[in-house]
DNA sequence: CAGGGAATCAAACGATCGTTTGAGCATACG
DNA sequence: CGTATGCTCAAACGATCGTTTGATTCCCTG
């Protein structure tokens, strides 16, 4: 573990790895302490409790995650020559090239096992804090979708969201060819996912 | 708890719904048990581990919903007629029954779960017992679709499985409008799937 | 009716969990 | 220099975990 980062910053980075390993029941405040080299008492000092490291952990990824998905979105919100391909590019590049970058490369699993799991004190945090991203993604796909009723767009959000949350959490760990570099893969990857999201929410 | 059935009846049919609910590690043989109405040593008797009551819970029901999947599959696979839409039939008409039986209206939420942990040795039972089914639909999605490449169709097969089980794990929960028959309800619920997933899978 | 294997029971086992404690250490400020 | 303040540390807390034990009850069969 890197010893020169903060213990605060040591702990959650250990946390968000052994959280994607083990799951959050899973993965003890020990195992935690000592892959990040601190002491078990750390945890409880800077954090309070392991469900407040839980929050934590999602706060530090998901902050600046949905800060980017929500500029990207303004950048094409309501514009005339806005695409759904243009919206789902500004939902899906920021969770990729946080998924690219090494240090966060791992925190796509541990958001997918938060959604797999009905957890309702954690859904009700995600909620509260980041409910307000999806709000606004769903606003304008219904702008860029007039023919489906409310009820038939949730549907498919539902569905799409679905899946890109499980191929997302997967990312990073399919083995490459090794002719094509990083940027590539994840533009091509990037791709994909748009055309599979345009096909599922637009099709007749 | 159902006094009429037998101790392994009313231990798996409670376990369904404490994982469901809690998770594999958060529901404890103590809660679970005691919702079961039975003494706490009989997991360890009837099942021998809490591990084997966790493959237990999965084989009684995979079982017979993998059957049925591979029975509706066989009236179909390589016959002339055959769709997209009636393959992607076979496979989630018996799931949803499934989800609908009000038995094991739960289950599917337990599978979701399953999906998302990583967890290597679950993953290595459900592919050794179940992965031939899988399989077996590939191969004829991989006939329907012959445009396609091998990469290409594991990436849309994939995608579409995720969005399915999500979709899957939460049907029941949704309240259904009150003039709609239990039947009706499914009825447009697979159609809804099948026509998701026929345009995850077919698109250009 | 008597005998015996299957099933259930209360109780306890050692291990591990999240959390708390209080002493010890460091660094910065008057 | 003395002393606050923020942090780290080993140790222990009570609770809960999965599992095991040995006695007891149940029920079928000869």
């Amino acid at each position: 573990m890197n010893s020169s980062a903060s213990t605060k910053e040591r702990i959650l980075t250990a946390a968000e790895l052994l959280f994607a390993q083990r799951g959050f029941d899973g993965a003890s405040l020990r195992q935690l302490t000592a892959a990040a080299g601190v002491n078990l008492a750390a945890v409880n000092y800077h954090f309070g409790s392991k469900d407040k490291l839980v929050e934590e952990v999602f706060r530090r990824r998901l902050d600046t995650l949905n800060a980017h998905r929500l500029a990207a979105l303004s950048k094409v919100a309501g514009q005339p020559g806005t695409t759904l391909e243009t919206v789902l590019d500004a939902f899906i590049r920021p969770a990729l090239a946080l998924s690219s970058d090494g240090s966060g490369s791992l925190f796509m699993r541990v958001l997918a096992r938060a959604f797999a799991e009905h957890d309702d004190h954690l859904r009700q945090f995600l909620s509260e804090n980041y409910g307000h991203v999806m709000r606004q993604f769903t606003a304008e796909f219904a702008r860029l979708l007039p023919g489906l009723s409310r009820e038939e767009l949730y549907w498919r959000i539902d569905l799409v969201t679905g899946a890109l949350t499980h191929a997302m959490s997967g990312f990073g760990m399919i083995q490459r060819k090794g002719d094509v570099s990083e940027a590539t893969h994840r533009e091509q990857t990037i791709a994909h996912l748009i055309r599979f999201a345009v096909a599922g929410l637009s099709h007749p």
